[in-house]
DNA sequence: CACCTCGTGGCCACAAGCTGCCATGCTCGG
DNA sequence: CCGAGCATGGCAGCTTGTGGCCACGAGGTG
């Protein structure tokens, strides 16, 4: 394999590079491409092999019920959790010498750089490493998650339905101004700064 | 065939039904399975046999350039092509026998329900035809879009962007109160009466 | 029981957005 | 050339949203 190599699509990276994850150490940062290769049934990793499991998920992917669901999971399974606040790209570090990372999407499919260049996976190494430190471990994120977490379908489906916030705040039972921190927080996770962006967000992340 | 058969997804229905799309006249709403059947290798419309082709477009859709487009190449092949602000759901009206309209998404799919039984064709029909009245002709949406159309991609990046009216206006060269016309124009057309539903919907829409 | 921490809610100042009204100027047709 | 129609832009009044500040109360701990 050359030092760096393009594929498209999930079933080319797999078919050339699925070797690759017969590592003991992995970690990976962002959704989706982990979860593929999870759910793909070949290859499959060996679970002996692998002796440390580190992933980083995105704040705003953890507004959705079913990626935090997964990653209590992935913890309860003994896969060190982490929450980020940066909007990371795809990224998976097999062991020591191999990058996976993913590019644009194009022609319907999303392109992922293999990298084995040394210099090139060390420095990526560093840059998890600085990323991973910076992150709020699962239960940390948690623990600030839970005023905000059990009103965050009622709130996004007031603001999609175009309420204003008294009414909002009337149909969910809060004041006005809590309700208004409340919006304020979930903007904040979704990293937006206006209305707008958060209804394209919440629209982008799939949660309305 | 019954009365009502349910079918999920495009390939089944097209196998299940393509034979009735040879008829002479034609007329549908919303956007996707007519698009869908065109690019169809099979079965494909019989060119001479079909006499009359009436197209809805939704006017949410027609924001989108790709659609516009698409809609203007129709008129020029001939097509009847009018836009609705009502938010319609797919239907094609095979002749005056049968009809068939979409459901729900489910596993991925959309499911859609082929209707023969007369009443049900003729009632179907008669609403098609209030909805085609009340519909604008694309000339006179076209004369409606003038001002909003070539501002909808930059308005839409800066809202996107979260830049506030003031400084929006600015980088479009536009005054406030114009910048604020256009978006009330843009949010009407989107069917959006607020920020959040605007931002929601234009990533629906495929916009942002 | 007292004290501390922290979330809630009311109030307020300010910013941003919504829309009506009207003056102005441009374009087009008679 | 003139008048009508219509888009723009300024202004203003109002609504909605943003976030700071502070009082209060609940819960936990020593």
């Amino acid at each position: 394999m050359d030092l760096i190599e393009v594929v498209h699509g999930e079933r080319e990276l797999f078919a050339r590079a699925g070797h690759l994850f017969d590592v003991d150490e992995l970690a990976c940062a962002a959704n989706t491409l982990f979860t593929w290769w999870r759910t793909n049934p070949e290859p499959q990793p060996n679970p002996r092999r692998l002796k440390r499991l580190r992933k980083m998920f995105r704040l705003s992917a953890m507004l959705d019920p079913s990626w935090s669901q997964q990653a209590h999971v992935m913890a309860e399974h003994g896969a060190e959790v982490r929450v980020t606040a940066d909007e990371l790209n795809e990224t998976l570090l097999l062991g020591h010498r191999f990058v996976i990372m993913a590019g644009d999407m194009s022609r319907g499919e999303r392109s992922y750089s293999v990298i084995s260049a040394p210099e090139a996976v060390q420095g990526i190494h560093a840059l998890y490493e600085a990323a991973w430190r910076a992150a709020s471990p699962l239960e940390v994120h948690d623990a600030s998650m839970v005023e905000l977490r059990p009103l965050t379908p009622g709130i996004l489906t007031a603001l999609n339905d175009g309420l204003t916030d008294e009414a909002a705040a009337r149909a969910l039972g809060l004041s006005l101004r809590t309700y208004r921190r409340r919006v304020a927080e979930l903007m904040a996770a979704m990293g937006a700064t206006s209305r707008f962006q958060a209804g394209s967000r919440a629209r982008e992340l799939g949660l309305v």
